[in-house]
DNA sequence: ATGGTAGGTCTCCTA
């Protein structure tokens, strides 16, 4: 069996609808993981994607901010969620699919704008969120698992458009890629689109704020798929649409998407 | 060095 997987910072779901449903129609994934759904469960236009075929969703969510989704044309059953660090919102949900491998879906905090944790409580809670992250993986070692998200991280220096412009800017701290390194390490995960794309520059977001974001080309990799080392070979095909954030009314982040013969 | 855009909403907070 094989199926194909695609993560999605949405920025709003219900604004979103008609691009998600485009995405389902032209790219079809088995399974859409959706972070910022910015909506309480109950109002994710659920219907519409029903009528494409993704009949399964096992979704978090809550007024306003936040909020995780995963979508699926595959039966999925829902294995719970974390609140790491305590922050009491919807960043992270989990699902079962019939051949036993287990989705993560995350939404990292972003971490505000001072990357300092005296001066900027969010930038602390962004820690302690992967810190967390890190502790639960180190005591039960994920298997067969696949761990996806915005995870507000762009790790390499060739994930981001300029290494040096960047490194105080939060998302490329060095303390939030040690972080992240911790957390990666713990589960043994394995960065999936860096299996499978090792060279060059990636990104998955660009800002709102750029007169042309396509032109500008100031990217980020911001989202990500990792892989258990005991289906990392699995993995392949990995590539990111970054058409899609020239789409009408965007999201600031392009799918990232991933296939797996298991 | 600064400000730029977008979404949701208890018109300011978050990204």
């Amino acid at each position: 069996m094989a199926f194909t997987l695609a993560t999605w910072n949405i920025n709003s779901v219900r604004l979103r609808e008609p691009i998600v449903r485009r995405l389902l129609e032209e790219e079809a994934p088995d399974i859409l993981c959706l972070q910022e759904c910015k909506s309480p469960v109950e109002k994710i236009p659920l219907d519409g994607f029903r009528a494409l075929g993704y009949g399964h969703m096992i979704a978090r969510g809550q007024k306003g901010y936040n909020g995780v989704a995963i979508l699926s044309r595959l039966p999925l059953e829902d294995v719970g969620d974390k609140d790491f660090a305590d922050l009491g919102h919807a960043r992270h949900v989990a699902a079962r699919l019939e051949n036993g491998v287990i989705i993560h879906n995350f939404y990292v905090p972003a971490g505000g704008d001072i990357p300092d944790r005296d001066k900027n409580e969010k930038f602390g809670q962004k820690l302690d969120y992967l810190t967390g992250m890190r502790d639960w993986f180190h005591s039960d070692r994920p298997e067969k698992s696949i761990l996806v998200g915005d995870l507000n991280i762009a790790p390499r220096e060739d994930d981001v458009w300029s290494h040096k412009q960047l490194l105080k800017v939060v998302s490329h701290t060095p303390i939030e890629v040690e972080h992240m390194a911790e957390t990666q390490d713990a589960g043994k995960w394995v960065d999936i689109t860096r299996q499978d794309i090792p060279d060059g520059n990636l990104y998955s977001w660009w800002s709102y704020r750029a007169r042309d974001w396509d032109a500008a080309d100031k990217g980020r990799r911001l989202d990500h798929v990792w892989a258990t080392p005991d289906i990392s070979n699995a993995g392949h095909s990995s590539r990111i649409l970054r058409a899609a954030r020239g789409w009408e009314k965007p999201s600031d982040h392009a799918p990232v998407f991933a296939t797996f013969d298991i």
